[in-house]
DNA sequence: GTGAAAGCGCTAACAC
DNA sequence: GTGTTAGCGCTTTCAC
């Protein structure tokens, strides 16, 4: 027994059902593609047909022959990591409901398998790829794949979630700056001005882009930049947060709130301050960004911020598609940031120990 | 300027590199394919052609003529669960070394969709379908899947992680009894009696399954079942898990161990309980089930079932892959779980109030 | 409105 | 070894 036996039954092609109709396969093609019109009595002897064997037209011949496989490609730095996973989701409802099937590779985290993906995809043929994360966050960017980008784009455009300077993909992307606004705003008013920064890497463009404008805001609130408040190179995970919490409270420095750079170091961050003592938001502030479901896990849950993850999927899908079918959209588009606020934020303490 | 401009540049084809090279098309192929022995002189003529434009094959002509597409589709329930998340990287790292490439379609938590993402896959002619979660976590299968999947099944091999019954579909499931085995072991082991279950759905397999065997074991060591200490009916999230415990306690009953029925409810369950004044292990321990990041992010962090991902989603792989080349694999198999013994679980407290 | 025929880019069977 | 040829299943002119 080799294989598995299709040919026990056959797979039925748009010839078989024509046949059966009594009509040719271009009257069977147009009915499926609605492309033209066809006297409604054989239209529906085809789809009565294409009922019984329940028929379903051959995506790579279709694709083969009109050179366009309605297929969006994919690449994640990490679906496991939810804040991708919700883009993701976002981008396969809105892609669906354009007509169009999404194609998720995942780059396990290695940048170094961002360009194998990019080779896979441009085998597949799909139609424009968009990615999120990885090396479209690098605040430089990385020559060799630039280079491997610009080739591609010969033939199928590319939106990301960063950029990609020396190339002309689309950026639909997060407004990071507004997102440091709207917490530290948000701290502020509470009347904080010991606010720490925890977590990210400098050569992350939206985690620069953060630290700078934190800085912009401290002078325009005329509140002094401490150096000991910012922990200069981090990672996004858990461990980042809990390690430069403690290096932090155990060298007695002591702000009345933190920012995060996401849920995870938040919740790393929230475990640190609780272990030492000290009470959330009583004694510290916690906010961080993603409004992830972590943000709803911890105790208190989290002051953070949200993107609207559907509709900045549509606003990718919308991109790729009029990238594709020739409509006019600007290089560079901003997802505006909205605040969510929990229990993780409160009024500065009135006495500061 | 309508559509994407590929005029600009022109989608490279074997038959331009045959030409340039001097050869026929079909020795390109051979050279692709490696499918036969080239001369070397003209294979590296091909392959430096095929460097210099950046050249890759169309995966859809490809699937078209050997009519195998080469890729595996993977339907998931939801891949915001970082559960499936999981599995999925799993079967995409398997996938790729077998030379495969996969392709997600996500449910969405909705069954509606399932049948949905089947006819999409079909018309993708995947090789093979790959179902993990949803319609086939049903402990009685519905029957119109049941039979849509069986018309699939004419041309396409399916592998679940659960059952369906009524079709032919390859099971790799994890081995829920041994699970609870292992959790219901280590409680006895620390001396706990009263232990408790919380969250599921017995329409559901696997929480079917478990509960049997919970009922099962208690007689195995002599411990009298509690109607009390399980809850009939819930989900798979956090709130859950947290209503059901405080539901508990408020009652004034009063379990030494909590069996969560996966990491998101088991956080539920960790905060009623710790909002009680009770301490984790010291009143109460909590074990689960899945091992996902969720388990390391509470404090104190969970006990739990893990499955050994990696080999979880080989196992799925290589089942699928089998099931088209004619391979030959039991229908049903089931992975061994492992413990994790973390801080959420310790010996039953000496004197119980 | 509808059929015939060409072609999408590749693989594989067949000759030589 | 290598070229020629015939499809794979669909869409799309082009006639009629």
């Amino acid at each position: 027994m080799d294989a598995y036996r299709s040919g026990e039954n056959k797979v039925i092609t748009i010839y078989d059902i024509a046949k059966e109709a009594g009509v040719s396969a271009s009257t069977v093609s147009r009915v499926l593609t609605n492309n033209a019109h066809v006297r409604n009595e054989k239209k529906q002897r085809v789809l009565e047909l294409i009922e019984k064997y329940d028929f379903k037209p051959n995506a790579m011949a279709r694709g083969l022959s009109d050179t366009r496989s309605k297929v969006i490609g994919i690449i994640t730095a990490d679906i496991r990591n939810p804040f991708y996973a919700d883009v993701f989701v976002a981008c396969e409802v809105a892609a669906q409901k354009a007509g169009y099937t999404v194609m998720l590779c995942n780059a396990l985290g290695e940048r170094m398998q961002e360009e194998k993906l990019l080779e896979k995809l441009q085998e597949q043929r799909v139609d424009v790829v968009i990615q999120m994360g990885g090396r479209v966050d690098d605040l430089v960017s990385d020559a060799s794949y630039v280079e491997k980008v610009n080739k591609l784009m010969n033939n199928i455009p590319m939106v990301v979630t960063g950029k990609l300077d020396g190339t002309q993909c689309y950026q639909v992307r997060i407004d990071a700056m507004k997102c440091i606004d709207l917490l530290m705003e948000h701290l502020i008013e509470l009347g904080h001005r010991e606010i720490a920064l925890i977590g990210g890497r400098m050569n992350v463009l939206s985690t620069f882009e953060k630290f700078q404008r934190y800085k912009q805001n401290l002078s325009r609130y005329k509140i002094a930049f401490k150096e000991a408040l910012t922990v200069e190179d981090g990672g996004y995970d858990y461990e980042t947060g809990y390690a430069r919490m403690n290096k932090m409270l155990d060298q007695g420095i002591r702000p009345t709130a933190v920012i995060a750079i996401n849920d995870f170091a938040a919740v790393g961050i929230v475990r640190s301050i609780q272990e030492h003592g000290l009470g959330i938001p009583q004694d510290i502030s916690v906010v961080s960004y993603d409004n992830t479901y972590v943000s709803e896990l911890v105790s208190p849950k989290l002051t953070t911020i949200d993107y609207n993850y559907e509709s900045f999927g549509e606003q990718l899908i919308e991109t790729a598609i009029a990238s594709i079918e020739g409509g006019e959209n600007p290089k560079l588009q901003l997802i505006p940031p909205t605040l969510i606020v929990r229990g993780s934020s409160g009024k500065v303490p009135e006495i500061i120990g």
